[in-house]
DNA sequence: TATAATTAACTGAACGATCAGTTAATTATT
DNA sequence: AATAATTAACTGATCGTTCAGTTAATTATA
């Protein structure tokens, strides 16, 4: 006697659950079958919500844009003072808390998508693009206060936006042992420090 | 009429033309039948070749790393002045030539399968320890010749290949149109000059 | 040099599995 | 009774793979 979800609970745990299928089989393999027996319904369910595989697909980047977007939106330093603010930044960007909301493999495959889709490559830049601003905002203030100093706000964000996504890539392909944290954690400070310094004590 | 081919002439063929079926297809998109048909060929005669398709992706893999390795290969710097070869350096890592010998999307989709196959993933990895010790070595020639200076070469290594791999990231999903040449030189030079600030003014 | 033996290149048809998607029926909720 | 949730049964296409057989090129033998 299986109880009965209206749509507002079911779509998003259609999403959830083809995001995990994705992660354990890959694009490729993350079926509308094989999602629907992870969740045991019929497959057929998720088409009468979806319509099609393309739109289940564009639904699930959404949802991986809007994990991301949480972060931001939830990034509050408004009460620091200002000279902690820079730090808290770095330390953000480079949690472990930014870069596993979203695991690096389900990036990957939607990014790989992405080059075949316009509507999913749009999304994403205009996720990065929402990134950017977020970057610049916090850069002015820091320039307002005589904390650090640079000619061009965003091409700096740019620069940041680089080291980022370079990070990202690293830790999954560089790194020899992904398990070890004490490497990886170094690796991160590493980032920050260079980070910190371009923001600095580069007169660009 | 067709002329047969011998497998030395076949074999790199096939693999060829399974990476241009994946940039238009994608990698779930590039099956057999798909990349025979491109060929001309019947699809057997791939499976004759590869045994299965497990096979003719670790080939795939072996050709784009090769096209990476073969940069490596090719390039050349031991005819210059040491002062020259800090600029010769950079200006190879971001040059055109680098970073479209594999298409980015031929790339992503090889990445993002790689994180379900460890041998992919294996020799991934390899070819950025040979990138690495390639780096290396360079530093420590500039570095004994008083050009750059720095604590940890290998340390300086992985920041300059975070800032490659991001690089490659940002010019795919950043700059809003691919197509505007002047920006993504623009971008390159941007890079260049942090690059070079990184290797010439910190202590680390 | 001609011919037979062998190897390599290649094709065709068929396999069971799985794919996304359609249509219709059933069941629960309000 | 009306509506929404869910399942059932099914279709045609395509998937990777197997296998038996054909055709051409190469090599050995007479």
């Amino acid at each position: 006697m299986k109880k009965r979800l209206n749509a507002d609970i079911q779509k998003p745990k259609i999403v959830k659950h083809f995001y995990k299928t994705i992660l354990g089989q890959g694009f490729e393999g993350a079926s509308i079958a094989k999602v629907a027996k992870r969740m045991n319904i019929h497959p057929s369910l998720i088409l009468h919500y979806f319509g099609n595989k393309e739109n289940l697909t564009l639904a699930l980047v959404d949802y991986v844009i809007e994990a991301y977007n949480s972060l931001l939106k939830k990034y509050k330093a408004k009460d620091l003072a200002p000279e902690d603010r820079l730090e808290r930044l770095l330390e953000a960007i480079w949690s472990r808390e930014y870069y596993e909301k979203i695991n690096v493999a389900g990036s990957f495959a939607v990014l790989a998508v992405s080059f075949r889709n316009e509507k999913i490559h749009g999304k994403i830049r205009d996720l990065y693009r929402i990134f950017k601003k977020f970057l610049v905002r916090e850069f002015r203030f820091l320039i307002d206060n005589n904390l650090i100093c640079m000619d061009d706000p965003e091409q700096t964000a740019e620069i940041i936006m680089t080291m980022i996504e370079g990070s990202r890539h690293f830790r999954a392909f560089i790194i020899d042992d992904d398990r070890d944290d004490d490497q990886v954690r170094r690796y991160n400070q590493e980032m920050i420090s260079v980070a910190r310094k371009l923001l600095t004590s580069f007169s660009s």
